[in-house]
Formats: C-alpha cells, sequence, structure tokens
RNA sequence: CGGGAUGUGGCCUAGCCCGGUUCAAGGCGUCUGCCUUGGGAGCAGAAGAUCGGGGGUUCAAAUCCCUCCAUCCCGACCA
C-alpha cells in the first residue's frame, strides 16, 4: 500500500475531548473519528486491525467447534417479552416502533435471537452439544461512555452461545472456551488474566471475566500473587479473623452527637473492629433494608443486591430513614423494628462485643453479641475486599488492581431455554430444557486495551498478529534522487511480492513528519531507506521500538522475512 | 441521573473575569508557486468562522444574563 493513496490522516495535537491514552492514539494515528458520544466511525487502519483480531477469533472458535451465523441488530420487541426482558432491562436498551408501530429494539446481546433459533434447530440430544458464534454489532444505550473506544454504544462483539443436555456438559465445554479464550488474547498480544465474576443481568450460575490490567481500567480486581486467587471485586471474598472474647454483658451508654463509627469509636476508646457498623438501603419497592458489618470493613452492595436479588438497591436517605423511624447515627440490631429487613455480614459471627446503635438519639449499646442479643435470617458475605485483606483460599495478602473487561464466559444454565421452550429430547424421549453457556469478547476494546496496556504516550508499536501493517517502509529521498527512489521502489516490490503487509511512505514530506507517523500507524517492523542510510551501508531496520540496525540492502528482504517470522512465533 | 469542566475555520490554542481599536487572532493542516529531504522544514500568496444554538441586557456582545444542545471527566449504572 502506497501511504500517498491511502485513505488516512494523522493529527499533531492531541484532541481536546481524549484523555485516555488509547483514545488519544486512536484518533490522532487516524484509526477512529467520533461521530457521537460512543459512536465512531473507523478508518481502513482500524478495518485492517480488526479484522486481523476479528480472525483470529473465528480460528479459536471453529477450533472449538463453533458455527458462525448472524442474528439480526433490531428484533421485535416480543422476541424478548419472553423472557420478560423488554420489560426488566433499563434503558441501555434501545426502543423504537416501526413503521406500523411495532415496538422494536436493537440488540445490545443476542440471547432471546440465538434461544428463538436453537428452539427452531435443536430437538435431540443428538444434536448437542453444539455451538454459534457471530462477529455482530451491538447497540447499548450506554449512560456513560469512557475513554474512546473502552467503553461505547455501538460496538462489535463477538458472542457465542452453546447448548448441553447437562450441566457437567456444559462445565466441560466452559472450560475449552476459556482455553480458547486464553488463545485469542496472547495470539493477540494482550495479556489477559481471567477472574471470577459477577453474573449480572445475564443470569446464571458462574462467570469469568477477561481482563487486561491496566491503571485505566474500571473494573476493580483482587488478586492472590501466592496461590493464583482471581477475582472481579464484586464477588470477591477474604478471610476475616475471629474477634472472639468471652461474652460481657450488654450496656447502654450515653453518646451524645456521635454519629460515625469512627467518632463513636474515639469516643469510647474501643478498636473500630469492635463496633458493628449499620448501612440503610432501600430497594425498588421502597423497603429498607439494613446491612450490617464489623466497624472496619465496608459493604459490597453488589454482593447485597444479588444475595437480596434485589433490581435497585441504593442509599437509603435521611427521609426514608425518618419514615419508618429510624434514628439516624444511632441504629443497632437490638430493638429495631421487626419488619425491617437485616442481613449480616459473616464478620459479625465470629466477632463479639460488639458497640452498636441503642436506636435512640445520642445512646449506642455495648457489647452485643450475636445470638444471644440478636438474630437474622439472613446471613451472608457482604464484605468488600480491600488490599491486604487475607485470601479466602491461602490465607496470604491479597492485592488489589484494575482491569479493562475484554471477554467474558458465562454459564447461564436454563434460564432462557426455559422461558423460551427450547427443549430436546433425551435418550429416554423425555423433554428436558437446554442448557446453555454464553461467551463474549469485544473486538474494538481489545484493540484499545493493546495500546492501554503497552503503548508509550507517543507511539503505538502493534503486535504482529493484529497490525494493520506487518511493515512500514519509510522512504527519505526527494524526486532529483532516483536512485533512492528506485532502490526503495524494487524493496517495496519484494517485500509485496512475497506476500508480507507492507505500507510504503513514499509521499513527498519531511523526515521527521513520516518518522512521526510511523509511530502512530505501530507497524512492528520499519525500514527507513535515505541518503545516510546508504552511506552507511543500507537500510536501516527497526524492530518493535528497538534502536535502527543498519542492514545491507541485498539482504533486507531475508531479515525482515526471520524478523517477522521471530516476531509470530513470539504470539504462537 | 447527580457532581465538575469545556464548546472560537478541518485540528490545537489565545481573547471572555474587566463589553468598544489586536476583536474575530495565532499555530498546525489544506490549496498554488518556488525551494527543500535524516526526526512534525523555509519563503510568497490563497481559501476557509453563523465565536455550539436560541433568547435577553446594551448605543455596542465571542465577552454579561437566561435557556437549550453537544462533548469530556468523576460518581450512579453497566454484558
Amino acid at each position: 500500500m502506497l501511504l500517498s493513496k491511502y485513505f488516512f490522516k494523522t493529527i499533531k495535537e492531541n484532541p481536546r475531548e481524549a484523555e485516555f491514552k488509547s483514545h488519544i492514539l486512536l484518533l490522532r494515528g487516524g484509526y477512529i473519528k467520533q461521530v457521537s458520544a460512543g459512536i465512531f466511525s473507523y478508518m481502513p487502519i482500524a478495518v485492517r486491525a480488526l479484522k486481523k483480531i476479528e480472525a483470529i477469533i473465528r480460528e479459536e472458535m471453529d477450533a472449538v467447534d463453533g458455527f458462525e451465523v448472524n442474528l439480526p441488530v433490531a428484533m421485535p420487541a416480543s422476541l424478548w417479552s419472553e423472557t420478560g426482558r423488554y420489560e426488566a432491562v433499563g434503558d441501555e436498551l434501545l426502543r423504537f416502533n416501526d413503521r406500523v408501530g411495532r415496538k422494536m429494539l436493537l440488540g445490545m446481546t443476542h440471547e432471546e435471537a440465538v434461544t428463538d433459533l436453537a428452539r427452531f434447530c435443536i430437538n435431540s440430544y443428538k444434536q448437542l452439544p453444539v455451538m454459534v458464534y457471530q462477529l455482530q454489532t451491538k447497540f447499548r444505550d450506554e449512560p456513560r461512555v469512557r475513554g474512546g473506544l473502552i467503553r461505547v454504544r455501538e460496538f462489535v462483539m463477538k458472542d457465542a452461545y452453546s447448548f448441553h443436555t447437562s450441566n457437567e456438559d456444559l462445565d466441560k465445554y466452559y472450560n475449552r472456551v476459556h482455553t480458547a479464550y486464553e488463545n485469542i488474547f496472547r495470539r493477540s498480544g494482550l495479556s489477559a488474566i481471567s477472574v471470577a465474576s459477577d453474573v449480572g443481568m445475564m443470569g446464571g450460575n458462574a462467570a469469568h471475566e477477561f481482563m487486561a490490567v491496566a491503571e485505566s481500567g474500571e473494573d476493580t480486581l483482587i488478586l492472590c500473587h501466592t496461590c493464583g486467587y482471581k477475582a472481579n471485586r464484586e464477588v470477591a471474598k477474604a478471610k476475616r479473623h475471629s474477634m472472639s472474647e468471652e461474652m460481657k454483658p450488654r450496656e447502654e451508654i450515653h453518646t451524645p452527637s456521635k454519629e460515625t463509627i469512627g467518632e463513636v469509636a474515639a469516643f469510647l476508646n474501643v478498636d473500630e473492629r469492635r463496633m458493628l457498623k449499620t448501612v440503610a438501603f432501600k430497594d425498588e419497592d421502597d423497603n429498607i433494608i439494613l446491612a450490617m458489618i464489623r466497624g472496619d470493613l465496608e459493604i459490597n452492595e453488589i454482593k447485597l443486591k444479588n444475595y437480596l436479588k434485589k433490581k435497585i438497591l441504593n442509599l437509603a436517605t435521611d427521609e426514608d430513614l425518618g419514615k419508618k423511624s429510624i434514628v439516624k447515627g444511632f441504629i443497632g440490631p437490638v430493638g429495631i423494628d421487626k419488619s425491617i429487613t437485616i442481613v449480616v455480614d459473616e464478620s459479625i459471627l465470629n466477632s463479639n462485643n460488639l458497640v452498636a446503635g441503642a436506636n435512640k438519639k445520642d445512646y449506642h449499646i455495648k457489647n452485643i453479641n450475636y445470638r444471644r442479643d440478636f438474630v437474622s435470617e439472613y446471613i451472608t458475605d457482604i464484605s468488600l475486599v480491600k488490599q491486604g485483606d487475607k485470601c479466602p483460599i491461602c490465607g496470604d495478602r491479597l492485592s488489589v488492581t484494575r482491569g479493562i473487561e475484554v471477554g467474558n464466559i458465562f454459564k447461564l444454565g436454563t434460564k432462557y431455554s426455559s422461558s423460551m421452550k427450547a427443549r430436546f429430547l433425551d435418550e429416554s424421549g423425555k423433554e428436558k430444557d437446554i442448557i446453555m453457556g454464553c461467551y463474549g469478547i469485544g473486538v474494538g476494546r481489545l484493540l484499545a486495551s493493546v495500546i492501554e496496556v503497552q503503548a508509550s504516550e507517543k507511539s503505538i508499536v502493534w503486535p504482529i498478529t493484529i497490525a494493520p501493517f506487518e511493515v512500514e517502509l519509510i522512504g527519505l529521498f526527494n524526486d532529483k534522487n532516483s536512485e533512492i527512489e528506485r532502490i526503495a521502489n524494487d524493496l517495496y516490490k519484494d517485500l509485496t511480492d512475497a506476500n508480507i503487509s507492507v505500507l510504503y511512505d513514499d509521499r513527498k514530506a519531511s523526515p521527521g513528519f513520516k518518522f512521526n507517523d510511523a509511530a502512530l500507524i505501530g507497524s512492528p517492523i520499519k525500514v527507513a531507506i535515505g541518503q545516510k542510510s546508504i552511506d552507511n551501508g543500507g537500510v536501516e531496520l527497526f524492530i518493535k521500538d528497538s534502536e535502527a540496525v543498519i542492514c545491507p540492502i541485498g539482504e533486507t528482504k531475508e531479515k525482515i522475512l526471520k524478523a517477522r517470522e521471530d516476531l509470530f512465533k513470539e504470539l504462537k
């Protein structure tokens, strides 16, 4: 490809609206053009990289016996009503009417469409297991977009759906996909780790997310470097040490205007770990829920929400509490209105003689003990894991890092097949719901993550497997110097004939201009040829971000072929 | 949806607080000509702007006020 003819434009200055490294470099390098918040046009250089990623994904999906399909972007609302999601999903589902006024939607995910296909095609256990996948545009009307391609409204996703006769078979297949995902990210040059994750609106039994570790990531990951425990903070657990001591008699004490854990602990001179913290929430029906946890810990709202199977859970306002005659700042388990749901964190069970509010202004109660002083039918782990907490598996210190979710895999179970009546006949002729799994990868997000994780502030070096052009040939000559131009042209032809994707910068532009554009184009192999390099004995070869190496012209093609092969080998 | 910020030729930025003789400016990019090729060259010329939109205040508005819109960041939300 001749750069002088290429549909392409670079920008010298950082665009005003971009803050993320990947966003800045993708805009400056002429990969993407923003059309609206979270909606982008992709230029040829980006499309080349995306197609390479898609090719890797297809190979790996085919290798786990997947069949590529194409499901619709626009669907009738009635299909989604079958699972109740037309009504259940919020405004991120874009709803509209067609010309006859029928309710429609833009697909943000495709469980309904694929289950509809499955119930049509699958009748017998003999057809299972089977997996279908697609690479297709999704639209999600996100309330907040972020970081260029990191979080967008319209994007291409690889989504795959598998169908099984049993949970055991799903488990087996799920592991195969897990491996396929590891292959995809490794081959794309992105180091991603899988963590246990929340199942969210997809429902189902188990899930993993594949995370690119990056400071700019929006997810918080909990990792144990000793035993390899890895989890999204949303579901992460920690070992909480016991704080038991001999039970003491309960005692009410005057704590004027001491409302926060810190204030009360200081006032009474007790450790915050001897405090019982109560946080009040409100659900979608305006019910008050009190979550109780040890004073030094925080509530993980997602765990709490999942445990209670609530759709909405917000912090209760002072007004909400007032309506139920709950005394803000002095809430406690003893003497509280019995009709209020109390969720008790496990940390309360192995601690005792705790201090909590007395449900009376300016009073707390000392030496509260679970069982003796109160009980609840809702006991679970609702604690938020912090840096330095103990690993639930090995007890060693946990560390916290940030990650970008580039893929996820879910065990769906029968959530969709049962509501949509996607069934099969088993060996004994009995009708059963098909057991499903689903597996997603955000293609554009993967591309952006590669930059986010490994690019410098000013330049991209693409992994060769996804590079828009494997080689960039930088011609440094003017028109009069036809000798050098002839050598460059010959080299370009040689490389192209060898089936290497080459971008040849043949533009009339200064060397600095070309080198800077090359830094944005990001070919992992760059060749510069000019009077200076010729005088030094040939061309200059740059592999990834290394210093220039002089290479005789006659050996250039072989050197590049070798370097190319080596780079591919690294990402096998 | 809450909090914060920003909208000035294709891109970046100054001017705004303190309205009027720098008031529509500078750089980049683009076009034409000359010249030039080792780290975003030089010279000369040219095109290109409803100062985000609307309303208001005023003799006078990019500048002050109201309102709407758009974009970004943080939070909420999220496969």
